[in-house]
DNA sequence: CCAAAAGTGTTGAATTTACACCCATGA
DNA sequence: TCATGGGTGTAAATTCAACACTTTTGG
């Protein structure tokens, strides 16, 4: 950036962004539910007919945050409640033909919105620690998001993005439950959302369950969900 | 990256790599340092004669980490001890010019190391902390870069990468004290420390100081520095 | 009234923090 | 021997983790 003119190689290295979206699911007749993630098929060359990241280039009038979001609602028609930049991918290996360089951003979709998503012949949905062998790198890219998710998850509060207005703790625990494929302590999670600042509780109860019926809780709007990068304010 | 063809607009967003390099310079009379950073004076539009971050394009033959290490190297003469991607910059209003995508990377270096760095009239270190209005959008970058560099020393062992292979356990404590710019209870430092397998005493002593002569460390070479992101392994 | 989830209380362990105190050296 | 930084000991405060126990609902 310090040479404000493209060299004239500059054409020769492609810029693109994808995205790895993770939903839960809750799993058949069990309590407990899983991630999984939304592929598309590749209809080119290279790795024609392999699952990759849903993606494409930047147009050149918008910022790269939009245009992640850009093609991920032009092919899978979701609209993610988080989205935050992950890594840029810059191998000169990662593509056999041509030279990519990608910007990857990792995002969150609610279980409600995962359903409306357009699945068909060349759009599916995966479970994210089950994969096929994906175009590119993007097995490896895969893996890299779920670490940063699953630490995440851990000391912010990117979990309410999985879920929707009003909630109740056993709701967010089974979020954090999943991600971390461990259980947790009903009691002591209780006691560590209710010493922050980030949950409140509505003072309202979820009637019609077949026991005593929880509270409901909202988030605290004036807590930021979590630092997405240099460009939050 | 899901569509291989680079579009017709791709040479439109030229992409360009830059690197905040940090190195700890010890205060004239004092036992605190400060940090610095090297910067560069650009001498074409736009920002002609304003102060940037090193950087330059990527050349379609070379990793974007090692396209910041040379351009590193080419401007400053610097080679750092630790390098790190921080954050790729994409808004479409960065630049008044062109559109420039900028994948910035963090770094940091030895004092002995920034000793040797070609200063002149065109290269200059500044503190970090008091920086004249920068071009582009560098001010911001070399905020959020301290920013990281700060959350990471508390949970990493990156300190380390400021000091050579031997070292005292109070040279590293002023690091962190220069970092985090608060002073730390000798004590409880020195047991953290030794209570991690990242630091090794050598058993030899430091002679030849005023005092009683400290204990030497040196690092753990089969513990990773820090997560470098997905590529380290 | 019983089963089961919601929610509270309590205790011991582990960790953090503050600070008193002894040690070893050069001058 | 004294000033000073190197290094150890220790106890209070805080946080964490495990689990017993009470509450509230539907059936």
């Amino acid at each position: 950036m310090n040479d404000s003119t493209p060299s004239p190689d500059a054409a020769l290295v492609s810029l693109a962004v994808s995205t790895v979206v993770f939903a839960l699911r809750a799993d058949s007749e069990g309590e407990s539910a899983s991630l999984r993630l939304p592929l598309v098929r590749r209809i080119r060359e290279p790795f024609n007919g392999r699952w990759a990241l849903p993606g494409g280039p930047i147009d050149p009038t918008e910022g790269i945050e939009r245009a992640a979001g850009r093609h991920l609602f032009d092919t899978t028609a979701l609209s993610p409640t988080y989205l935050e930049q992950l890594y840029a991918f810059g191998g000169i290996d990662r593509s056999p033909s041509d030279r990519v360089v990608s910007i990857v951003y990792w995002a969150l979709v609610r279980s409600e919105e995962a359903e409306l998503a357009a699945v068909g012949e060349n759009v599916r949905w995966f479970a994210a620690d089950d994969l096929p062998p994906l175009a590119f790198d993007h097995n490896a890219i895969v893996e890299y998001a779920l670490w940063r998710l699953r630490t995440k998850v851990e000391y912010s509060r990117i979990a309410h993005a999985f879920l929707g207005e009003i909630f109740t703790l056993t709701e967010l625990r089974h979020v954090h439950e999943a991600v971390l494929r461990r259980a947790l302590d009903p009691a002591n999670f209780r006691r560590q959302m209710e010493s922050s600042p980030a949950v409140i509780a509505t003072g309202e109860h979820l009637s019609g369950g077949r026991h005593r019926p929880p509270r409901l809780y909202r988030y605290n709007g004036s807590v930021e969900l979590t630092d997405r990068g240099p460009l939050s304010p």
